[in-house]
DNA sequence: ATGAAAGCGCTAACAA
DNA sequence: TTGTTAGCGCTTTCAT
């Protein structure tokens, strides 16, 4: 039994045509019972185990899919992967995963290794909006779902989060605490989220009367270390802001960081919330207030977009979702004047 | 272009045999230069990409690995599967990840899946120590190796933390701050790091004469919930442990997450060391001291390794290696009588 | 330097 | 109910 069986030894050891174990093998029915359970004892005996590559010459699907995400150490993506995952083994499907490091290049050839393998669909978070290297994927005709990302040039389902409800509703949370003078730590301006938390912000200082102060902007790039640096240049700042608003989890940690080395008092001189939940958010005091993503659904609703797109091949327009993110109110934003503005609605426009 | 093009619509496009194509898509030589730039071109025109499937029949290889892990939502998978990943990408291997959630039975089917695919070889860290299951990788001549968890009933490749070490060095450490009354949280004795952190610790007791003291002895489960409810029933005891040493990353965040609710005093009533780095080590007041894993490292030999079983199948016997982990020293252990025992040397046996 | 042809292991249409 | 057989797309001798 050591080796490889096929099902020609099967066959032979079972007495039957390579035919009839391959219908036992795919549950085809139409064979006696018998002869199925002498099939059956001869897979047993042979540890057979049909060989995937065979299959998908003639049958063409894969029952496969490929998952690309950018970083797999941001937990983020093993969140969104375990949606997916879940819901493909649910749907008998199998999901391959695999992370680009945020380069273009390796995601293209993750790309043709998966074209190759024949995957069925692909669920990706590209490293690259602009989408060009995107095409073959769209040539061969493969289904695919873009995840928390958008793709520029070519029309494909969609999933994301609503990040500028998630960022308004964070800073409309901290105007109506009172705080007039709110910063925010942005994310690099050529990502979707990036831009798009940014925007959040603008609109609800607008909505609320109240101006941009470009000494309030710092340009960070999602990294812990640009978020420590933009605490230190607010707290550097004559005029200091009195909240901050922080566009991820890594510059939150940054942030939050450089604030207690600065023995900034958090949640008193300086009011704070951030963009995606993080591990220290319970373990500060106060507690951090986060914009937190419904990364598991996430998953699970791209392997749902993708799996209609493999069931119906028919050219159904693309379809784009937001899923709303969740305030998680906890202790880092504090009213700003107890005493004057109670409700603080009294700022309302 | 659209659809799928294969190597006859190349032949007949370059006017040439699929013979010759199939030369230059493996770089095999032995074709006119102009031959094979016109075959490049019509590859180009067509969009052809070669079928792993059809490919994998003949050539039998798949270039490809499995990778198995129990929980993709503990950073310190992502962390090994970074290491192994990047290894294989330079070595011209594709892995694919998959996660098991802990559970046998999904493991079984995915190393089923695994074989089907035929990939040349698979890492696994085991949801069942046991080993049963993995019987039909061994039969189906599949390399394979171990990591993190050891495998019972089979010789395979084994790359390891020297978890004994790293909870003796801990503890010892502890000792030598003046600690005698020192407590652990243990993690599932029927699972290999949790039996070896505990025999670590008590090593250490024992070689400095301490004796073992069931009272400061809470058994967990590598979940968060029991590192606080250890927390909690050491706390409750009259004589108070002055140390506690965690046995995982988890139970880390329990326990600390308990003490500060008790108010306990980090570092100064109670020190502190984990098993295993974590998130908000640096952002408690003191920092945690931890024993660290090195994660990127465990991956890296561990594909090494596979990958030697791989190009020679000669039955070299096992191999078993132990990575050490590092103490990292930061704050929340402290000397336990400064003035009676300036150097702790004196304790020692 | 190039081509013809034999399979790899499997599925499915057609026969019996 | 079971068997025969024609490929799926590719790699790889063996000829030419």
């Amino acid at each position: 039994m050591e080796g490889k069986a096929n099902i020609q030894d099967v066959a032979k050891r079972a007495n039957v045509s390579i035919a009839t174990v391959s219908r036992v093998i795919n549950n085809q029915g139409g064979v006696r019972k018998q002869t199925e359970e002498r099939i059956l004892k001869a897979i047993q005996e042979l540890g057979y185990i049909r060989n995937a590559a065979a299959r998908t010459m003639k049958s063409k699907d894969t029952k496969t899919i490929g998952v690309i995400v950018p970083d797999i150490n941001n937990p983020f993506f093993p969140s969104v992967m375990a949606g997916i995952e879940q819901k493909a083994r649910e749907t008998g499907y199998f999901a391959i995963l695999s992370s680009t490091n945020e380069s273009p290049v390796v995601e293209q050839e993750i790309l043709k290794n998966f074209i190759e393998r024949g995957v069925d669909g692909v669920i990706i978070t590209t490293a690259n909006e602009n989408g060009d290297h995107l095409k073959q994927v769209h040539e061969q005709g493969i289904p695919m779902v873009a995840v928390d990302r958008s793709i520029q040039y070519y029309d494909v389902d969609t999933v994301l989060v609503d990040n500028v409800k998630g960022s308004y509703q964070a800073v409309q949370h901290m105007i109506l605490q009172g705080h007039e003078k709110i910063a925010i730590i942005c994310g690099p301006q050529n990502t979707t989220p990036g831009r798009e938390r940014f925007i959040g912000y603008k609109k609800a200082l607008e909505d609320y009367n109240l101006k941009l102060d470009e000494r309030y902007i710092f340009q960070g790039d999602f990294g812990e270390r640009s978020g420590y640096q933009g605490a230190h240049q607010l707290y550097s700042l004559d005029d200091r802001p009195t909240a901050i608003f922080s566009s991820n989890n890594l510059m939150t940690i940054g942030c939050v960081k450089a604030v207690g080395d600065l023995d900034w008092k958090l949640g008193e001189e300086i009011s704070f919330f951030g963009f995606d939940d993080v591990d220290i958010a319970t373990f500060l005091n106060p507690k951090l207030s986060v914009v937190s993503r419904p990364m598991h659904a996430l998953g699970e609703l791209a392997f749902q977009l993708l799996h209609e797109r493999i069931q119906f091949k028919d050219p159904v327009p693309k379809r784009e979702y937001k899923l709303s993110p969740e305030l998680i109110i906890r202790e880092s934003c504090r009213l700003r004047y107890p005493k004057n503005s109670p409700d603080g609605q009294s700022l309302k426009k």
